[in-house]
DNA sequence: ATCCTTTTGTAACATTTGTTACAAACCCGG
DNA sequence: CCGGGTTTGTAACAAATGTTACAAAAGGAT
């Protein structure tokens, strides 16, 4: 049945056939369960992530642990990162990890530079990934470069609510603050603002956007 | 004699023979001159630059004209952004600023498609640059996520000592404060506490790095 | 219910960064 | 050499963020 979503998915970017026949002989299916990692910093990409289903999230770590979000990957996405480790052979800057439980398609980095000069779809395709990226990398610098934390966190849980499709978060503060590269004690404190200011309300694990 | 730099900067690259030839019958050369805006943001961009001498400064804007520094486009470099922005005709992110005199080939974006499909060494030169610049916004990032104001000001001033090959930085304190999107007496402070550190000697308009 | 762990609330304080104001130093044109 | 603009130095203070410490609340397991 993944299989059917994955088809429907290719026919969906306008894929030739003969290149969704291609995907479907070479790549193979990985499933990844919550909170596993996908791409660890340092490692070499070998095969392309294609989301099937779930979401992965993408962050950018330091040498110290500390960690920074960017952005979400969702399905139909592909992982433009692994696209250029791939073609360059270079190791991942980023690391990757399951939002929730999901399935990939894996799609081994030998055919693509050959797919890239055959079809104009995937061409498109790749492109498109690229932009997306960039995008989303532009907006975690509009963010750093000229937000504040009060304003960072509610986009962060904004952006969380519209990925996940609920208004219901459920991350500690914890959590939440080693995603914004902060400490706990600031994230309660500003969330306590946020609810005051009537924009959220908040619960053990929890968190509900209004 | 521009000419004959661009042609060997081109085979440089790798370029086929009859890739160079489309690439010099269909641009045009401009010069732009220190200070001189390359791409405004919101503008649509309709060619590629790629830059055969000087330095291009690539800023990020918000929309009450604050800006964040994120690198700089040197001498055999193009702009990956314009590429996108090409092939997907989406508005310009960025605002790139001729850091010295500067001159440019210009490529129309018509040919671009048809040359990743057809050349290898273009695909080659165009996925490098994305991954380039990828490397260069997640510095950015990394900067603005882990570092302090101190670190990320002396990180800028080397950083610029290696795009200028120069160990004098010609700028004011105001400059470098709207850079790094921060106030000119913060930048002078800090200055001043690298100066005592005996990383740097300032002279007006000028600061040198020991 | 009781114990234990995790999560959240809060206070007090340190550090970093931003703001305002003004003086001093420098440079250029006349 | 004398104004007048620009650049830099510095102080005093405000605001934002980071840190430490501890208490209270919630939930799970037995």
């Amino acid at each position: 049945m993944e299989n059917t979503k994955l088809i429907a998915m290719l026919q969906n970017q306008g894929f030739e056939n003969s290149l969704i026949d291609e995907i479907l002989t070479v790549g193979r299916l990985k499933k990844v369960s919550k909170g596993a990692s996908v791409i660890a910093p340092g490692s070499k990409a070998t095969e392309i992530p294609l989301v099937i289903d779930g979401t992965i999230k993408v962050m950018r770590q330091d040498k110290d642990g500390s960690e920074i979000f960017l952005y979400y990957l969702e399905g139909g996405e592909a992982c433009a990162m692994s696209i250029t480790c791939c073609l360059e052979n270079k190791k991942s800057e980023f690391s990757a990890v399951a939002e929730e439980d999901c399935i990939l398609w894996m799609i081994p980095m030998g055919s693509l530079d050959a797919w890239i000069a055959k079809y104009p779809a995937f061409r498109k395709f790749v492109f498109t990934s690229y932009q997306k990226r960039f995008d989303e990398m532009l907006m975690a610098i509009d963010s750093m470069a000229f937000m504040k934390m009060d304003q960072r966190l509610y986009k962060y849980l904004l952006d969380k609510k519209q990925a996940s499709g609920s208004f219901e978060i459920h991350k500690t503060h914890e959590q939440i603050a080693r995603e914004l590269n902060t400490s706990r004690v600031v994230i309660s404190r500003l969330l306590k603002q946020l609810e005051n200011e009537g924009k959220i309300e908040q619960y053990r694990n929890k968190i509900e956007i209004l």
